[in-house]
DNA sequence: CTGAAAGCGCTAACAC
DNA sequence: GTGTTAGCGCTTTCAG
């Protein structure tokens, strides 16, 4: 291209990449533009990159990326923050069944490819045990946390996303609120518990006494435990559920008994599955899990990390909001307060 | 590293790649290889492709990353077929909106990174009109087809997986079936209906004269839709829907007709998403649309032209099956079968 | 103001 | 069998 400019490769990379202490004519300025453009000519990125030993590309190793539509909007974020800074992602896979030497192999061949960092990523938030060479670049870890820290994380705000539950269905008038639990050991089971009780104790409601039920994480464990909560003594007026597939167990439940929602029974979701969340009638309101900023954060502060070239290990995971969403299925609870009142 | 192990670049550039007309003695390999494993040695890529003018990447451009589940289907089984074969993805995220400029520049920061070819992506199946310096590497569509050819594409056989459907309820002894059509413009609503009639008349069922109602495709649209042809004057016993969606709103629809599926309403979906068709109840009978295949196939293609060194357009799209997921939601139309006996 | 030289890490061709 | 040389496309001194 230099060549092709009647000019030096060196006066084409000091005009190209706009060097500071370049002086250069604003003719041959001109000159090496016009022929730049008509030549189509684009940088080789791989041959700046081995120069400057900055590849300007993160590596992305998620977990399963099928296994939810989630992995989307957290693929996005970290795309888009990349993007802005100049950055471009590279993808592995890892199966998160997989060993720590197959995990390890990934990250490696990351590494040989001289991604400037990673970001490690798995589908739903928990604690892991990351490959040992992860180490070896900057490296931030989204939706999943290390039990001894290390690594600056990213996961979402559980607790504060079940107190927003709550509060919409207080703030609307229900003082009887039961949880529909996930029986899964992992973080958000049991955040979202503690924000679902101390959230009712802030209200001056009974936290340690609200009913609470638990099941499998889907629909077919949602309509059971529903069933449970409803058919007991004293059955609550609104229903927190630990997420939107048990949310629509719970709307199945509910319609058996010949409850109406919102007007009979208050529901309220968690991770704001469109496909769920959407189509249910009338429509779910739930939490967001913020996937999308998670993903954003995560690359800015990867960015942020290999810009300045300190390993700068966050004390403790940030934790991102997660946002109600309100759509139709949160009502005062009419009839009741009628009855009693 | 080839410093360090007391030997020079080239025999240990010769015994790591193992170079077929190399002759290195067995115990000069060993020091190599003894070295470069207490060294955590690993080859540098860009200074390889660099080399070579191989990158060993795929860009993949897909539009919208995020707006749709089966996204990280499609992503998964392209990066699965690539590392099989030694090749990584990078990505890059284009908005569906944009305009051509713009989806050409996110091209072209593919091309920049020497990327060997792209796999370009659409996140349902459409008709696009790709970008202009897409022909630069060899390249291949993904759930989506040019006007004018030029490009490989993989796309869903819509009108297999409708035939697969009807099929489902002609097997199961329904003879009166409806469909519940999407109303855009777009293949898939085209293929499905004509899928449909055919499939009706190959079965000696009256293809044109079976009902079709269309509406937007989303559960609110389904149930409308199905609405419309179950008070209708002789409604079907069985219904095939345009996607999962629609038939979440044809359950509510039957619900409050008193129509239990599917002992009165046999259904079936399109789509698959597991999230909508495992939750339902009962489970939904459905068609799967194959994002991974599609990924799976177009990368192995790709890698097929980049290694063969041919544009080697294909003639037409490959159309990959869209295979029947069995779940809870068809079974023989017996009341009625009883009642006219 | 502009260009020549050196070198990032690697590999192909060719010596020795 | 093994090492030397040259060069992939770029950027960074340093001369002119």
């Amino acid at each position: 291209m230099a060549r092709a400019a009647g000019v030096s490769a060196t006066t084409v990379s000091h005009v190209l990449n706009d060097v500071s202490y370049a002086r250069v004519s604003p003719e041959t300025r001109e000159k090496v533009k016009t022929a730049a453009a008509e030549l189509g000519y684009g940088p080789n990125r791989l041959a700046q990159a081995l120069r400057s030993r900055r590849s300007g590309v993160l590596g992305l190793v998620s977990e399963d990326v099928a296994t939810t539509p989630h992995a989307g909007r957290m693929i996005l974020g970290a795309d888009q923050a990349a993007r802005a800074r100049g950055y471009t992602l590279m993808l592995s896979n890892t199966a998160g069944s997989a060993g720590t030497d197959l995990r390890e192999a990934d990250v490696e061949s990351l590494l040989e490819r001289q991604v400037d960092g990673i970001l490690y990523a798995t589908m739903y938030h928990r604690c892991l045990q990351p490959p040992a060479n992860l180490g070896k670049v900057p490296a931030v870890l989204v939706d999943a946390v290390t039990a001894d820290g290390g690594f600056p994380a990213v996961v979402p705000n559980e607790y504060g996303g079940a107190a927003a539950a709550v509060e919409a269905l207080h703030a609307a008038g229900h003082t009887r609120i039961g949880f529909l639990n996930n029986t899964e050991d992992v973080p958000s089971t049991h955040q979202r518990l503690k924000g679902f009780r101390e959230t009712l104790d802030r209200a001056g409601l009974d936290g340690a006494g609200a009913p609470v039920v638990t099941a499998s994480s889907d629909a077919d464990g949602g309509y059971a435990a529903a069933g449970r909560i409803l058919d007991g003594g004293n059955p609550p007026s609104g229903l927190f559920c630990y997420n939107d597939r048990m949310a629509m167990g719970a709307y199945r439940a509910a319609a058996e008994r010949g409850l109406a929602i919102p007007a009979d029974l208050s529901i309220v979701g968690f991770d704001d599955q469109e496909l769920i969340a959407a189509n249910l009638h009338p429509g779910l309101t739930t939490v967001a899990l913020p996937h999308y900023a998670m993903g954003a954060w995560a690359a800015d502060r990867l960015i942020d990390m290999i810009e300045a070239g300190t390993a700068g290990a966050e004390p403790e995971p940030v934790l991102l909001a997660c946002p109600l969403v309100s759509r139709g299925s949160v009502a005062a609870p009419a009839d009741r307060v009628r009855a009693q009142g």
